[in-house]
DNA sequence: TGCATAATAGGACGCTCGTTCTATTTTCTG
DNA sequence: CAGAAAATAGAACGAGCGTCCTATTATGCA
């Protein structure tokens, strides 16, 4: 047998880079779902079946857009905090770098995140696909967490699946309010949120004259849900 | 001239009204966007025609839909808490039954959401719908964080802004994790980020040995965005 | 009860969608 | 440069969409 695999290098390779390319921007801004082949070969000069031809399906185009956003991602926002010391300053890198990312997006759009919606209870291979790039997402965030513990940037009593979840819920927040409502401000609330997550603050704690009594009272409704 | 409006009352409003309580469901889990009138219809055991006199055009059932889940917010969320004293009960309460609902609707989905996603960049009547019931909610936020503040039962230099900003990212973490995700203890996560958002916690800040020098990196990393 | 009117059904329309099939053109290679 | 192979175009398909038009049936009031 002669070589395992050929080198195809082919013109279609380039042309199908400048489709997922294009195909990328379109589904920023209409979504995954709203991506459209026609759409797609009007705006590339091509005709439909020319652009079809390249991917089995919608769907494997859909994915294969996918797989792009993510390599974008990582390169961008993963490995360049890679290079920043283990624990806060690294776990300080993702966040920034994601709110800076998303930031640049508010025109566009952030697939994961609009992605999330429109695969909430869609099952398939996308949602398959988008599930396991937010989870690893996720697990890279939860696990500099861990090492800023190990490093003693954090108290040891840090609950790094809490920390995770209200780091994603702020960059939810700057989506939401920037994209949707497009209300400024939204970037420098995501970062005070963060610094207030790290940090603590006194910026919107109870008095200490109301704590002790209310302490209970939140308690209580929270069992009355 | 006679009585300003007589009451119609008629089937007709009745089966209008069963069909917007369909739709309203349908969208739930399909989204706005993914709300066909040929489903619709289907669900009803009615006719495509039958459905769609009842409403002049899709858009006008859409809206339809988005009044009648304000409609249920409003009854669910906002009113019982008026009842309770203004200030920090008012303002716990209005959270409390916000991630009730939520947490119910995780089999659903919840419209607020999942339509800021979808009407982030399609202008239109029903963005526009939108756009104003979920400002209305947050104004009501905002409204009874600042009377807390009045009250005494937060900090004066509290920013109220900022502080629905975070509840609302919060809620938008539960959503995600609970719908998207599929993870169990969101409920628990988002309820436990509002009393850190209330009173400040010891679970995730930085050790007092890290705390001087990491301030100022992370203003650094601030400015470099 | 009869009759105007409201409510619904059924079918057809023009459109867009993803996909397939068959030609034709372009690209690469021996 | 020729000829095989890849890339693209063009037309057609079946299905689903929102919407409109015209009957037919059900309702509610005199």
């Amino acid at each position: 047998m002669n070589d395992t695999l050929q080198k195809p290098l082919r013109k279609g390779e380039q042309t199908r880079a400048a489709i997922l390319e294009a195909a990328l921007s379109l589904a920023s801004r209409e979504g995954l779902e709203g991506l459209t082949i026609g759409v797609l070969a009007e705006r590339m000069g091509m005709s439909k079946s020319g652009v079809f031809a390249h991917f089995g399906s919608r769907e494997d185009l859909q994915i294969g857009v996918l797989r792009l956003y993510h390599q974008q991602f990582e390169q961008e926002v993963f490995y360049p905090s890679l290079r920043e010391p283990r624990g806060l300053p690294r776990l300080e890198s993702l966040f920034a770098r994601w709110v800076a990312r998303v930031s640049m997006e508010i025109a566009s759009g952030c697939i994961y995140i609009s992605g999330a919606a429109e695969y909430d209870d869609r099952p398939g291979a996308i949602r398959e696909q988008l599930l396991e790039m937010v989870r690893l997402w996720q697990v890279a965030l939860n696990k500099a967490a861990k090492q800023a513990m190990q490093e003693g940037h954090l108290s040891p009593d840090t609950d790094p699946d809490q920390l995770v979840f209200e780091m994603y819920g702020l960059v939810l927040a700057l989506h939401h309010d920037a994209r949707f409502i497009k209300r400024p401000g939204s970037v420098e609330r995501a970062k005070k949120g963060f610094e207030r997550l790290m940090f603590g603050s006194q910026d919107a704690s109870l008095t200490s004259s109301a704590k002790q009594s209310e302490k209970k009272s939140l308690k209580k409704i929270s069992k009355t849900l």
